[in-house]
DNA sequence: CGTCTTTGACCCGCGC
DNA sequence: GCGCGGGTCAAAGACG
């Protein structure tokens, strides 16, 4: 973007990028009764502007209350401006207020001085009502600066002849500075969306350098989390690159629950492999995006890390206190773009780890809250809940997630999904998932961390139900197909985790209670055949070489078509006044 | 000293 | 009514 930037779509007004007050172009500059050197300000400001174009001065013809401005969208906004330079003066007065339109078209006719060029510029409009309304074609195109200067004589002479045309012009100028008026709007609504997604895909960039430069660092060195990771690297996968993306997306932030077996050498030198480092890491891209960037930044999380491992024994942990399984507790502080405030934290049935419980602290008495959990059979991935409706305006960062998440979702959610192998078991992912997601689930990978998002706020559709069981596919115009491959895979992961961990999904209305959206009860264990598709969406993300490539496209390509919905905005910006409650999967895919 | 996290206790709803 | 589970409170401790 030449200007502006870190717009957010729906917010702003014109004004932002644009003066607030509507740009009038002063036809004439030279014109000594003109005071409004905006032309060039405006040249200056949007150069590239298509269409600028108004005329009256008048307070009452604003474009923002013309009356006619929502009548006058089609009209055709040509621009032709003449090399002549014969343009009509339209910024006059009427100098025959109370003339007829015979006076004035005999004054107009009488005068000679009318520029011949004019005739084509004007001419009789048939309208009824004003018969001697002349249609103007008027460029607004926009060498209004350059090609009139010097040409006040012409205009001069041509005053006395174009004062009724002038009149008729200014009723079609209302016309155009409305089509102006709603062009700018439509200019900065796509300026605002450009900016967008340059923040989303520049915050992503970075994240993912900075996770390949940590790589590089740290390649060889890292130590396994568990032994299926140690299995996968011996495998000779090759799924380095896609693991180490991967593994940023842990969970922004494991606190007292790293795993026992991390040595303080691998507490050092792994700090990308482990779950706490991905909150280091995590946090350091927030600090980026901040821009505050630093090592510095990144040494102070590293000292968090270290304060997390002292907590490793928490005694809280007493389900997850076996050694010879790492431990997990719900993040400390996920980087979602809100402040977050930790109010407790408890053992939930069927699972290990701890549920972490959360309140927003960005502004007082905000009611928004979320859990957040590991999910028992893949503590790689987070299970988040929102609850309620921001009192408060968000962070950029929060909102470009939420915007980036809600474009991915539709995008996701643009085709049928469904299990490519009987995932879901009969229709339970029909049932359950699907019916919502396809109106809000997302998929994201603004964040430190790929998250899918359920959107629990909104009622399923009803319509939404009956889609194919027997399908998952989800289509990623735009993106390499290996990673379309990759993420339908991840899809079936993420969603079964959550899935399996929730009895209450099934048969539930599950955009209707909060609760619902707990993935906490693992008395329902996956059939094996989940589990194992599980398990190849992860070996088959983990094995796109190209995946944080082609991630960023996705993202990228998403997000060209993004627009905030009520999805994101229901749970990031408060707009809504449904009660919320979203379920975050984050995965990082850590085995 | 202020802020935040931890954690046991308490409250409430639900099912039996 | 009782037990269970989830959610919240608030005192205590840790940390900067």
């Amino acid at each position: 973007m030449a200007r502006g930037g870190g717009l957010s779509i729906d917010s702003d007004p014109i004004g932002s990028f644009f003066p607030h007050n509507p740009v009038v172009l002063n036809s004439f500059p030279e014109d000594s009764n003109n005071t409004i050197t905006g032309q060039q300000k405006w040249k200056k400001l949007a150069p590239n502007m298509d269409a600028t174009v108004t005329t009256n001065r008048s307070p009452s013809s604003s474009p923002n209350t013309n009356p006619t401005s929502t009548s006058t969208s089609t009209i055709p906004f040509q621009v032709n401006l003449t090399s002549d330079n014969k343009r009509p003066h339209i910024d006059e007065m009427d100098f025959f207020p109370n003339k007829t339109d015979d006076d004035r078209k005999n004054f107009a006719s009488a005068s000679t001085s009318a520029p011949p060029s004019l005739d084509h510029l004007l001419h009789t409009h048939d309208h009824s009502s004003s018969p001697a309304i002349l249609e103007l074609k008027v460029n607004t195109g926009l060498n209004l600066l350059t090609t009139n200067t010097g040409t006040d004589h012409s205009m001069v002479d041509d005053e006395t002849s174009t004062n009724s045309e002038e009149k008729r012009a200014k009723s079609e100028m209302v016309v155009l500075q409305a089509e102006l008026e709603r062009m700018k709007v439509e200019n900065h609504r796509l300026r605002n969306m450009l900016d967008q997604v340059n923040t989303n895909y520049n915050a992503l960039q970075m994240h993912l350098v900075s996770i390949m430069q940590e790589q590089k660092e740290e390649e060889g060195e890292q130590q396994v989390f568990d032994g299926k990771l140690d299995e996968e690297k011996q495998s000779g996968n090759g799924v380095l690159v896609p693991r180490q993306f991967m593994d940023l997306g842990l969970a922004s932030n494991v606190d007292t629950n790293e795993p026992s077996h991390s040595s303080s050498v691998g507490r050092s030198q792994d700090l990308s492999k482990s779950p706490i480092n991905n909150e280091v890491a995590s946090k350091e891209f927030d600090t980026k995006k901040n821009g505050s960037a630093s090592d510095e930044g990144f040494d102070q999380d590293k000292k968090e890390f270290g304060r997390g491992i002292e907590r490793e024994d928490s005694p809280s942990e007493g389900a997850a206190a076996n050694s010879n399984v790492p431990k997990f507790s719900p993040p400390r502080n996920i980087t979602d773009g809100c402040q977050w405030r930790k109010y407790g934290q408890k053992m939930a049935k069927g699972n290990p780890c701890p549920r972490a419980y959360y309140r927003c602290t960005m502004a007082a008495g905000c009611p928004v809250r979320k859990q957040v959990q590991r999910c028992a059979d893949d503590r790689s991935i987070l299970i988040t809940t929102y609850e309620g409706n921001h009192n408060h305006p968000l962070p950029p960062a929060a909102i470009a997630m939420a915007q980036t998440t809600s474009a991915a979702a539709r995008m996701l959610l643009s085709g049928s999904m469904s299990s490519a192998d009987g995932l879901m078991n009969g229709n339970f992912l029909t049932r359950t998932l699907l019916p919502c997601s396809s109106s809000m689930a997302t998929i994201s990978a603004s964040a430190p961390f790929p998250t899918v998002t359920l959107d629990l706020t909104q009622s399923p559709n009803p319509l939404q139900f009956p889609k194919p069981p027997n399908q998952f596919q989800i289509p990623f115009p735009g993106v390499p197909q290996n990673f379309a491959n990759s993420s339908a895979s991840l899809l079936p992961q993420i969603f079964g985790q959550a899935l399996y961990n929730q009895s209450k999904f099934s048969g539930l209305q599950m955009s209707q209670d909060a609760e619902t959206s707990q993935l906490s009860n693992q008395s329902q264990r996956p059939p094996p055949h989940l589990a194992d598709t599980v398990n190849a969406a992860t070996a088959a993300i983990a094995a796109d070489p190209n995946f944080t490539a082609a991630l960023a496209a996705a993202i990228t390509s998403i997000i060209g078509g993004a627009q905030p919905n009520n999805n994101t905005s229901t749970n990031n910006n408060g707009a809504t006044s449904n009660n919320t409650s979203n379920a975050n999967i984050t995965s990082n895919n850590n085995k």
